[in-house]
DNA sequence: CTGTTAGCGCCTTCAG
DNA sequence: CTGAAGGCGCTAACAG
């Protein structure tokens, strides 16, 4: 049976009030007797009963407030999945969260749901942030002030926050490369289709690639094409860039699905492509046969886990790791019929 | 906030003892109280707060019995990292975790290892049971006197249990076949070699390697040999088939990786392989590109899992899925660097 | 500086 | 059939 607050205030021969304030360093508590307590609880193997704590922490009703960047896409649907879940968890515990969503990229808009957070009382924030000097300029002046800040699925360069949980950018574009030279047979052309470097993420996924093929035998990768937020104009630029580059063969892509699977019909010829991400088009085109293979770059995970560290933050005062990378996994056909 | 047994106990004006009799179905209660105070409850949308049923359970000091087929190896290893995980959430419920190990597939030890974690008290038995009579029969027996018994990593036939974890072997063998279809480039000579099919959901993993084969064209699978459990008879058969098949090119292999990687060697032709699991080995053979790709099988998963099923079933009675299936990850050299 | 106690929500036992 | 009360382990407010 685990040792409690009881069997050392026994073992020390004092009361588990004195017993509390030792361990947690709530001070008031005789420096000897303090330190008498810490080696009689290492000795005796405690630890604090999380769900009983989990029970006193409930009256302080602790509000997360959750802060996109969108309205919503599929991407997000699943990482806000992972978020309920997540809520589901801490609500016995007393804690809370708030969804604010936001027009595309509206960074203005973005600024006022943080106040707008701040002023419903919320003690935590999660935000996918907009790398605008607003936002970065709000998020540095609250992180100062000890507000916990987590950045989601992307982060913002040289701004300070308490955790940042996102894929392994870097990584997840070797992986994307590797795969292309892969289903080519090492020969052959490719292109990448990329969405925008403003969000950072993006850039590191881009570098990961061209370190891949720029140090890996192979297929040629023709270029990468970085493609707007508009889902009309990139699919204009994808055909053009395909019309253009009839040799190439393979296809590297991140973004809406829908557009690059118009892009390739449109395109007329046989392409094989390699998707990031597993939206609903992508799994079927993938059962279909229409892509080769798609990265998925956990986004129920991020959700889930960027509520799961405020949570642990709150109940037992743990810091979080700063960054926190998540597993990309290539699916094939094969792992999803 | 949260509805509580106490919120609905004062909307219906009775007392808590009530409702949680009401609630929970223990009976002497007044059917057309019990249906009022039930259907407030809906209305009023109560969960009840798992972790104050937590600090109740907690007096009840479940024990569950983790009874291996073996001593360890490296697979079983992960599988006992992820027991543990869970073993340190379900310890402030008052639930602990009692391992035995056997020698490999000795069932006789094994049934005497049930009757032992029977004798001191457990509650419930995680078990990777060996295919043997003795063994079926017992595990038919406990179901039957209603003792939840889990299957782990793999199953028995027609023998009932309370839930079976494993993961997909059909699937598995399917993806794996692909890879050697792919990292083939579709051509040339394969050869396959899994473990003994004593183990049911090795036979399934065969059988969805061949289901890839023959429906599929591309690389030829000249054959799949079945290796005993002996390491050092394993390397000679594995030696002998890839010098008499000079044209196998290709490998899919199961088993331990020491092995497979000595008959590699031993070849002394290059061969382009797809191991399972990731053990220390597989890893830095993946790392040096001595093999192509790794199908990782969430052993951590699986015995995380495991306990987890008997925490809810104990804290909330909840029946577990019949059959719950783990997820394989492909892995290349670029997904672990 | 230290001890006591109420209470978080639920479950169980014991009275009524 | 129903209510009251104690207790799970921890925290915080208050009394000493």
């Amino acid at each position: 049976m685990p040792t409690t607050l009881k069997d050392i205030a026994a073992a020390a021969g004092v009361s588990i009030g004195t017993v509390d304030r030792a361990l947690k360093d709530r001070g008031r508590v005789n420096p000897q007797v303090a330190e008498k307590i810490k080696k009689l609880a290492k000795e005796m193997d405690y630890h604090p009963n999380q769900i009983a704590s989990g029970l006193v922490t409930r009256t302080r009703h602790y509000k997360i407030a959750v802060i996109l960047h969108i309205t919503q896409n599929e991407f997000f649907n699943e990482i806000i999945k992972g978020i309920r879940r997540a809520e589901k968890k801490i609500r016995d515990y007393g804690m809370s969260v708030q969804i604010y969503t936001c027009d595309d990229f509206d960074e203005k808009m973005q600024l006022s749901n943080i106040e707008k957070a701040i002023e419903e009382k919320a003690n935590a924030i999660v935000i996918v942030p907009i790398n605008s000097p607003v936002i970065r300029k709000k998020i540095r002046q609250l992180t100062c002030e000890n507000f916990p800040v987590v950045f989601l699925n992307t982060y913002l360069n040289k701004v300070p926050c308490l955790s940042s949980i996102h894929c392994d950018y870097f990584r997840s574009g070797r992986i994307g490369a590797m795969l292309v030279n892969l289903i080519s047979g090492r020969s052959g052309y490719a292109m990448a289709f990329f969405p925008s470097t403003v969000m950072l993420g993006n850039q590191s996924r881009k570098k990961g690639c061209e370190d891949y093929f720029t140090n890996t035998p192979g297929v040629h990768l023709e270029k990468i094409v970085e493609l707007p937020n508009d889902p009309k104009l990139s699919l204009q630029i994808m055909a053009k860039e395909l019309a253009e580059a009839p040799h190439v063969e393979y296809i590297l892509f991140c973004g809406d699905a829908k557009t690059a699977l118009s892009a390739m019909d449109v395109a007329g010829r046989p392409l094989h492509a390699v998707f990031y991400d597993l939206s609903t088009e992508t799994r079927h085109a993938l059962q279909k046969g229409h892509i080769c293979a798609a990265i998925e770059q956990g986004p129920e995970d991020q959700g889930y886990e960027s509520i799961n560290i405020l949570f642990h933050y709150f109940l037992s005062k743990k810091i979080p790791p700063k960054e926190i990378l998540m597993d990309s996994h290539i699916l094939f056909k094969e792992s999803i019929d």
